[in-house]
DNA sequence: TCTAAAGATGCAAGCGCTTACATTGCCAAG
DNA sequence: CTTGGCAATGTAAGCGCTTGCATCTTTAGA
């Protein structure tokens, strides 16, 4: 029924040479006369010929595909960065395979070995949070990997990213100088993802070192969409008690907040200041637009590929780096009212 | 020097069985006993071990992984229904990887070789347009293959979606009704993009139907960009001659419309009226709601999923299926002012 | 207790390719 | 006319896995 596809074999017999010979042609063409190559070259094209992957793969012990697990494809947060990624590795002549593991631990582990079974010579990680298993398998298999989304410098792992915390930390100041002492924040959920769980923590530092309770702060986390942070939103804007201030974990979420903040005229930043993170495309384009921490996407997905291309090829990588992720100022920031 | 990767043979060895066991235990595991599946999954882990993908699939023939190339990651049109696209091929065990072709015809073909070398057992495609190479490589190879996100009733191929011009053609009608005779239309490129050009063809045809000149559409392409969107309105609004309503290709264009029509200090609907297509999450959140055409989304990734699965297996998967696009009313689209 | 069917496991032949090594044929130098 | 050396090519052994078929255990009915 199915098609035999040809195989080396058959381009061998029809140019009326060996296996070997074709393989060399096509190969290491100077190690065969012209003649014969050409003569190959013709019964390649006139089968329509095609080396199997796994055979190649599975004879030479190489491929030139790397991969990349990233948590979710439903929105735009990874796909700069991964696209700046993808950029870098044509550029090095390597296939990238994506994989999405959507926040799920186990997903995770199914998808490296996936990803590592067909070929991926290196992987790109988000985030250091992962089963052990997960790190078992990249050590025992000794799979050249970086972590990115994320620079932690309390952790060993080579990663490119920025200090979550630290820029949290930031826009938190900034809200508490305008006078803001009722605050909320709407977290990604922060099981499984040290990147929120970062953020959070760096909003509690910006309170503490102001000598303010940071247990004061009303945290509620919300899995990862525009209708959870609409809904948490409206949670807290309906509690006795309004916050002045809504940070949150990033944009979608803020997004979240302010359509429902216009459903409940509720002017921002008028009645209250909404904060984002991660800068992505809609930030711009809500209205108003959105005060958020500006992630350079671009730079660490190129930085990243840079770093796995040196790991691969048994270079010096060098230390993990840390970018600049720099307050956005638009306009849903404000002083405190009232 | 290079630290070898534990086989199927290891493994059995350490289990203390023949590798015949051993895969029979990754693949069927209820052709085994309990008792020594548990053994073997035991020395795997030890281990750490993972198949060959490339012996694998060289013996099997099979791989269980399907690919899907789309034209960008960096938004969110394909985001919602390749995540359906890939629930339920999981539930199915197979593996997606995702390929995109940053909407170059060229890339997509290395990017269907690439998916394909790899082992993808059939491919999620996005829209008829693709080079005549590209099509050639499918028959040839014989690859199951599915084109998803349009429904055209002209086309042989399987497919699964709506059909753009018939939507658009609703949408325009509507348009009409209310009064608008001056109309613009930022349509995504139209070169190697079906879907954009039957929504541009479904402008017409609503425009001719009702006796009226077709060729007085004002018509501008510009790549997929918010910041685009926004130039392009622009464009139009300081014309001499301002439109009473832009409708956009797609809902990225339209964001980015309406934000520089807010910029600009422009009313909409009240003093022009805004459209767009495919119902993203942001056609909710922009500020007023886009009125825009609703795209079954996860239908269409599921039902993809299911035609793929069907041809894989040999099964028949039917006909194509047309899903409806229907009209989501929000707020940018109103009578026709002055 | 005996026997046959069913279940569990092992054996071994490939899957299509690369590559170390062997072979062949040719040429220049002795 | 040999002969050593080299370039071109062929031979065949795997690479790590799946799977048809053979073999060995159980289990249960007679």
């Amino acid at each position: 029924m199915d098609n035999q596809l040809p195989t080396l074999e058959d381009v061998a017999e029809r140019a009326g040479v060996s296996t070997a010979t074709v393989s060399r042609s096509l190969n290491a063409p100077d190690r065969v006369s012209a003649h014969t190559r050409d003569r190959v070259m013709a019964a390649v094209r006139e089968l329509g010929y095609a080396p199997n992957f796994g055979a190649q793969a599975l004879a030479a012990k190489r491929t030139n595909t790397f991969g990349a697990i990233i948590p979710t494809m439903e929105n735009a947060i990874f796909a700069r960065g991964l696209q700046a990624f993808q950029e870098e590795l044509s550029r090095e002549g390597i296939t990238l395979l994506v994989a999405s593991s959507s926040y799920s631990p186990e997903l995770e582990e199914e998808q490296m070995r996936a990803l590592v079974a067909r070929g991926a010579d290196a992987l790109l990680l988000i985030g250091h949070d992962r089963t052990p298993e997960c790190y078992a398998f990249l050590e025992h298999r000794q799979i050249p990997h970086v972590v990115a989304w994320t620079y932690d410098p309390t952790r060993a792992r080579l990663s490119i990213g920025f200090d979550n915390r630290k820029a949290m930390k930031a826009l938190t100041g900034r809200v508490l100088d305008l006078g803001h002492r009722n605050i909320a924040m709407i977290s990604a959920e922060t099981a499984g993802n040290d990147r929120a769980r970062e953020r959070v923590e760096g909003v509690r530092d910006a309170i503490g070192e102001r000598g303010l309770d940071p247990a004061a702060l009303r945290l509620v986390e919300t899995p990862y969409a525009i209708a959870n942070g609409a809904r948490e939103f409206q949670a807290f804007m309906e509690s006795g008690d309004r916050p002045t201030a809504v940070l949150c974990g990033n944009d979608v979420l803020a997004a979240g907040a302010l359509s429902m903040a216009r459903k409940l005229g509720i002017d921002v930043p008028g009645d209250v200041s909404i904060t984002g993170f991660d800068d992505i495309e809609i930030a711009e384009i809500v209205t108003p637009p959105l005060t958020t921490v500006h992630v350079p996407h671009r730079e660490m997905g190129r930085g990243a590929a840079r770093l796995l291309v040196a790991l691969r090829n048994g270079e010096d990588p060098g230390p993990s780096v840390e970018l600049e992720a720099r307050l956005e100022w638009r306009e849903t920031l404000g002083v405190v009212s009232g």
